[in-house]
DNA sequence: AGCAAGTGCTTCGAATTGGAAGCACGATAG
DNA sequence: CTATCGTGCTTCCAATTCGAAGCACTTGCT
């Protein structure tokens, strides 16, 4: 098999690292003021964001983890450690017994008004501070449209306990 | 204190969330294939890749630390880990006693040729796949002014142990 | 030379992460 | 109704991570 070129061109290792070099970076430095500001993890910090957007305050747990892209053990961990702060609560949802409803608290919004003028001071210094309005415009399609992507593209090797609502992809049992 | 509107547009919003969700998502697939195919995880790799790229093949702690924004502690940790497997050696530098060279070695080449070409396939299904070429171009045009950026600003209150070679930030001690 | 500050790396300890395995409820086919 | 599979979460455990503190070598000043 004479594979094909399995390199990439200097355009596209640039995108790729400067995407991930970006994100590590702007990542770092938001950890650091959301420490400083209210002694949040980053994850914590997009757990309450996730929330706060609902218009019901609430979500389940899978669909956070899904959300921030993150493990279900580690959203357990993460959600137990936010309710001992008061920031969340965690009620068995009443039409399926099996899941969680995971609401933030007034607390939690608090805390969430708390760092959230500094979030935004990080990211204006750091991400905009040297891209005009078309570019992030243009950043947010790119990305968006990679993201969403990604989002709905199995994990190249579905595993039996994976799988979404989609029919269709029959291989040999 | 009627302080400045503090939150950022709908566009920000988005690019900041598609920033930081679709390098979430591309990182986790890409660590899965690491896994799978070389037993590395992301850092080991992007070390690897770091050290294979320099003319010499080798760099020193810190500069690897800087270059995958990785904290100081974290790389010995790593580097000790590649020195175990056999991908990496590390000798003190002979001009600078303190300071210990990390070299990539054959084995730690041939690791770095094996997940490579999954590792492309990877990055062309989930990152590639949508987009465009001149979209490619524009994505590494923004975010590398970005990260520039954010390389060479300090990180919003430098501590003692902080500081390159810069002159003239002088503020009240 | 002699001392103090600066830089490079490691050690230590505590907090996170995530995969595997387990438990419990729900839905679907007999 | 009752097996059986599927889904939602948690527990367990081993591997990572990172900051604080410590050690060793260098540089800058006097």
């Amino acid at each position: 098999m004479t594979s094909s070129p399995p390199s990439l061109d200097a355009t596209q290792l640039g995108a790729y690292f400067a995407l991930i070099e970006a994100s590590s970076l702007l990542k770092h430095a938001v950890e650091q003021q959301l420490r400083d500001a209210g002694d949040l993890s980053y994850v914590q910090f997009q757990l309450l964001a996730t929330l706060g957007d609902s218009s019901t305050g609430s979500r389940r747990m899978t669909d956070l983890a899904d959300g921030v892209v993150y493990s279900r053990s580690g959203l357990t961990y993460q959600a137990q450690t936010l309710e001992k702060r008061g920031l969340v609560t965690r009620t068995p949802s009443t039409d399926d017994e099996r899941s969680i409803t995971v609401t933030i608290t007034e607390e939690g919004r608090a805390v969430l008004a708390g760092v959230f003028p500094g979030h935004v001071a990080v990211l204006e210094d750091l991400l905009f501070a040297v891209l005009s309005r078309s570019d992030i415009e243009t950043l947010a399609d790119i990305l968006t449209r990679a993201r969403d992507h990604m989002r709905q593209t199995p994990p190249r090797s579905a595993e039996p306990r994976r799988r979404k609502k989609m029919a269709g992809t029959d291989q040999a049992p």
